[in-house]
DNA sequence: ATATTATGCAACTAATTGGTTGCATGTCAA
DNA sequence: TTGACATGCAACCAATTAGTTGCATAATAT
């Protein structure tokens, strides 16, 4: 799970993922071709994205091919995510109720 | 939105997410108690978490009281998430289909 | 008043990360 | 068989990050 959220992280994979989502199954070279940086760097971020399970990876001849896979996304909702909706009602009553408390009192910083 | 991942990234981060969403309102003190480091480094991370709005945070005197905010947890979802999610049939069996073809001979045309 | 508590700010270090370049390997096409 | 291609591996560099220590400030308790 630590390795999805670090993989999520960053601007570049996200795009990686976004790029996957439009056109699924696309070489290493063309998923280079959206990116302004070196062929190494985007493959440094795919081995990323593959690890955290987020694509998965098919060779097929010299051509490697990548293929999107939303199910640890799906995991973080069920797991992760829910978890605080669920707070979410009683947090901003919370909030609320010692904001009022606050404003009988000097403001700090 | 990229704050927000940054934020959740870090193991940390998201302990003391969890420690909010067991007891809400904590002062950093008390957030302190839960994580082997020093005050210093846990403000660092509650900054971050207040930057990607993840936690709201009330001065009542000298106590600096820590509150969870679920809403950018949940745009994630929204805006982020169920597009992938709504991907998920399209993309495995894009990927089944993908590897049987794979074991078949490759194309010479 | 004074000491104690709760926190902030800044400088510094070590580890990690995102990127580069250079060279090697395996596959396909002529 | 040769050359071009698609990719891998490794060393290196710069920027960012996670943590530290030291000192400062404001609120509270005695």
């Amino acid at each position: 799970m630590d390795a999805v959220f670090k993989a999520l992280a960053d601007p570049s994979r996200r795009k990686l993922l976004d790029q996957l989502y439009i056109h699924n199954g696309q070489t290493l070279g063309e998923l280079c071709e959206h990116l302004d940086m070196t062929r190494q760097a985007v493959t440094k971020h795919l081995a990323l994205l593959e690890t955290a399970h987020l694509i998965a990876i098919i060779w097929q001849g010299r051509e490697k091919l990548h293929y999107l896979n939303p199910a640890p996304i799906q995991e973080i909702y069920d797991r992760w995510l829910s978890k605080y909706e669920r707070h979410q009602l009683d947090a901003l009553s919370e909030l609320k109720r010692k904001l009022e408390e606050t404003n009988k009192e000097p403001e700090h910083g």
